[in-house]
DNA sequence: TTCCTCAACGACATTTATTCTCATTTACAT
DNA sequence: ATGTAAATGAGAATAAATGTCGTTGAGGAA
């Protein structure tokens, strides 16, 4: 229930949120922009603004609902945390972008990251690649 | 010599391309962004428009010649291509950039992208630190 | 060297993504 | 039910980047 996820998050749980929320829940497409949201809600007849938006999504951002991505688009895209971490990779002639997890290099981040004083916080990968031949 | 370099990249010799060059190679920061760029040649005397550092900076990406990053500040930042590729690791505290090579990682991302049927072209990767206690 | 031509340029308008302002509305504790 | 601070909507404002267009200049041809 999306009312429980904001209360726990401290936020009220007004209709902008909760809206916002289910939009990106039960999305097919795990990465939306501000517009895409905005689009979606005015399709669903909503009236929502678009500053709200904005707001909402960088609420829930430091709140840890949703994770907020600087692909090389000029604009953000933000994806629902699940909890379970993963890295993109795109693909540069069809836009797919695939999922991952390798627990090797999110050691070795953590290790360089060590080894010139620093403590890891987060990190930012994403692999272009295409189509093999 | 900077002529020769843009001539070798196919680009004219302009007085916009050189004085740009050399800022991006005298820069004691490896990271300028347009408005960086823009304002050393202003701070130089150079009567040169902001339109043409963008376009300018565009033309170097295209021909090898820079390479644009997309931090999460919100612009590009571009660096002179010296030919040894290494990531970034951006302190959340103090801004400071440290650039590294770990040849294990460049290895799991081909096999990374190899499993899931691509071929890896590039990759972007940024650890966000703090510093140690 | 001088001339010609097209690419490059400067100035400024425009677009795009995002944030700000402020008057109004709403969630929710009392 | 009601008061209050927080949240919202509308639209102005900002920042980064790109487009337009008349002018300039690099560099090959004469």
């Amino acid at each position: 229930m999306e009312a429980i996820d904001l209360k726990k998050a401290g936020l009220k749980a007004t209709l902008p949120r909760i809206r916002i929320l289910e939009i990106l829940e039960d999305s097919e497409e795990p990465h939306m922009s501000a517009e895409d949201v905005y689009k979606t809600l005015l399709e669903a007849g909503e009236e929502v603004g678009l500053a709200t938006v904005y707001r909402v999504l960088t609420q829930f951002e430091s709140a840890g609902l949703v994770i907020r991505h600087n692909f090389d688009s000029g604009h953000s895209v933000f994806e629902i945390d699940r909890g379970e971490h993963h890295d993109h990779m795109v693909c540069m002639e069809t836009g797919q972008v695939v999922e991952f997890h390798n627990e090797d290099i999110e050691r070795l981040q953590k290790e360089i990251a060590s080894k010139h004083g620093f403590n890891l916080v987060d990190h930012s990968l994403v692999l272009y690649v295409k189509p093999k031949q």
